[in-house]
DNA sequence: CGTCTTTGACCCGCGC
DNA sequence: GCGCGGGTCAAAGACG
């Protein structure tokens, strides 16, 4: 990923290698190995046909063009060594804290072992999942690979090139790896590790009859069943958001729109028509409440690979599932786990995890779209904004800082635990984290590449509320409530050690910083969710954040859309980006389109 | 002409 | 069994 990152900048070939980046590890690999030659070749090709085309040129013009090619050839390659350093290096940290890690859930099992006894194995299942769902972007369902899922979640922070590692995958792929369908969607990179994904794709795009889509569906149930009980786990996304829908890159198909009870406004029915066979659906709706905040329900996983800008959408979405299927999985107690302050209390993302049924539930945070109460939802509230987001915003340096050890406290907290982003120079941002508690510290330096980040706020509450949301958590083991305290407590560790926090942090960068004129489809015109990896430098998740891609994410991602209010808080959007753009079709009339000339 | 949106009808699950 | 409501289908229209 540093490479392609670096490579990026260049804005030369090796675009498409650099978009496969997080499928798995060995690709990563290949990639590393053969971007070199992909290089030289291109040059070399070049330079053949410089004079083979025009014999007239003068040598001396051959020359040069010789020189200059091998010159750059000679950067490349200088770059691509201290690259193969650094993955090195990297990996080998990774190996250390990966072995750290395991010794030490050993321990925690012992521990469990004696201050339980014999727990019903069950549990012990179902806390092994948990953790598993912890780790944001992989499918927590398969047993058989239930171990590597808690490498993966556990992994240690440093493991930046964790995504060279098998274990590592791109949230949006994990599920595809594990997915045992064996379908075509293996290994395809960017897709939704919502719970759902493995379900396959219908044999016949065209086949899409009742039945075949009952048959999916139930399949995918099964799936989820074995996390959750109940039903398809659902994303819920909440967003300021001036235009009818939100861009998250994808693209979709408006296929109904319905007036629910409770809601005025018209419920508008999406689905994925990246591939005909894609389950993914998504209800957008505009809050009863404020008309302003349009409400998007994510349902399903991609079955295909998704467009770079679609992957921080993606990615939110199936962190936010497997946060989903963790809460779920761990009990009732978690209704105290979310700290009762209100949205604007947490200051940034707030999960709501609403299961549907009824002993299940734990927090609606919007009763209008939590009619469908089969459906276990958890609710990405990103229209909570943080007052101080403005005034930190000057400073070039993107930081925060998070207590999580402290459920109410709000903000900031300086002592237990930092993460912070800095940018050393225009053209490298150093990424640095490092967090007191001893699990995190993490330096990872080249990665970013002309890009600015704003709206360190947001990432504070991104943060912060997951944080919170981790911690309560933990605080609910005194209840008894929670008997997986200690799992979910280790569970929070890793995952703030976990370099897929940083990949969530990616996607929520990237998910902030506007994307440019990357024009999505017809059906999505909105808000930008997930361009900005395709702004004008033609970032990657790599390149923002080289760290493994796999999972976390988009639980992290707070950000608030907000176009109008909010603009004010970014602190350098790229001169061309917005936050949200708006595609250039005409909006449909869709229900979001209707309500949004209430906007503001 | 192909694609997408609109919209009424239909199906299905759930509660009474 | 009935009614309600959510979700989906599919024909018709709109748009480029």
């Amino acid at each position: 990923m540093e490479i392609a990152s670096e490579r990026s900048g260049d804005g030369s070939s090796g675009l498409k290698e650099e978009n496969s980046v997080g499928d798995d590890d060995g690709r990563h690999k290949q990639e590393i190995i053969v971007e070199e030659p992909l290089v030289a070749n291109t040059e070399r090709s070049i330079l053949e046909a410089g004079p083979s085309t025009s014999p007239n040129k003068k040598e001396d013009e051959v020359d040069d063009q010789l020189e200059t090619a091998k010159a750059e050839m000679g950067v490349v390659r200088e770059e691509n060594q201290r690259l193969k350093m650094c993955l090195n290096k990297i990996m080998n940290e990774y190996r250390t804290l990966e072995m750290q890690f395991q010794d030490i859930l050993k321990q925690q099992g012992t521990k469990k072992n004696v201050d339980k006894g014999k727990a019903d194995s069950h549990e012990e299942i179902l806390e092994e999942s948990d953790l598993v769902s912890l780790c944001l972007g992989r499918v927590p369902t398969i047993n058989a690979r239930s171990d590597e899922k808690i490498k993966v979640s556990n992994k240690p922070l440093k493991d930046d090139e964790g995504f060279n590692n098998e274990e590592l995958t791109l949230g949006l792929e994990c599920k595809f790896e594990t997915s045992k369908s064996g379908s075509t969607t293996e290994a395809l990179p960017n897709n939704i590790p919502s719970p759902e994904n493995s379900c396959e794709v219908p044999k016949e795009e065209g086949g899409e009859s009742k039945e075949a889509l009952k048959t999916m569906r139930d399949s995918t149930e099964d799936e989820v069943a074995q996390q959750n009980p109940t039903k398809k786990p659902r994303v819920c996304v909440r967003a300021r958001c001036d235009t009818p829908t939100m861009n998250d890159g994808c693209q979709w198909r408006k296929y109904g729109q319905k007036i629910s009870k409770g809601n005025p406004c018209p419920r508008a029915y999406y689905r994925c028509t990246i591939a005909p066979s894609c389950p993914v659906r998504k209800q957008v709706q505009r809050c009863a409440d404020d008309k302003s905040i349009l409400i998007t329900t994510y349902e399903g996983t991609h079955n295909h690979s998704l467009p770079p800008t679609a992957t921080a959408m993606a990615s939110t979405t199936s962190a936010a599932a497997s946060m989903l299927l963790s809460g779920s999985s761990t009990s009732n107690s978690n209704s105290a786990s979310i700290p009762s302050a209100t949205p604007t209390n947490l200051h940034g993302l707030n999960f709501y995890l609403s299961e549907g049924s009824k002993p299940r539930q734990l927090y609606l945070s919007n009763p209008a779209l939590s009619s469908s109460p089969s459906h276990p939802t958890i609710t990405l509230d990103l229209t909570t904004s943080h007052p101080a987001a403005s005034s930190s915003s000057s400073s070039p340096f993107f930081r925060f800082n998070s207590n999580y050890n402290n459920n109410n406290q709000p903000r900031y907290p300086s002592s237990s635990s930092s993460l912070s982003f800095s940018s050393n120079n225009s053209s490298q941002i150093a990424n640095a984290i490092s967090w007191s508690n001893g699990f995190l510290n993490h330096n990872n330096r080249d990665i970013l590449s002309s890009v600015n980040f704003g709206r360190q706020q947001q990432m504070e509450n991104v943060y912060q509320s997951y944080m919170q949301k981790n911690n309560s958590n933990n605080n609910n083991n005194n209840t008894s409530l929670v008997p997986q305290a200690d799992t979910i407590s280790a569970a929070t560790k890793v995952i703030t050690a976990d370099p897929t926090f940083q990949s969530a942090l990616a996607a929520a960068l990237s998910s902030f910083i506007g994307g440019g004129g990357v024009g999505n489809t017809r059906g999505s015109q909105g808000c930008n969710f997930g361009e900005s990896l395709s702004l004008g430098q033609k970032m990657k998740w790599g390149e923002v954040f080289p760290v493994s891609e796999k999972g976390c994410a988009s639980s992290f991602v707070n950000k608030t859309p907000v176009a109008n209010t909010q603009t004010e808080s970014l602190m350098f959007l790229p001169p061309s980006s917005l936050p949200f753009s708006s595609t250039t079709k005409s909006a449909s009339a869709s229900p979001a389109d209707n309500s949004n000339t209430t906007i503001n």
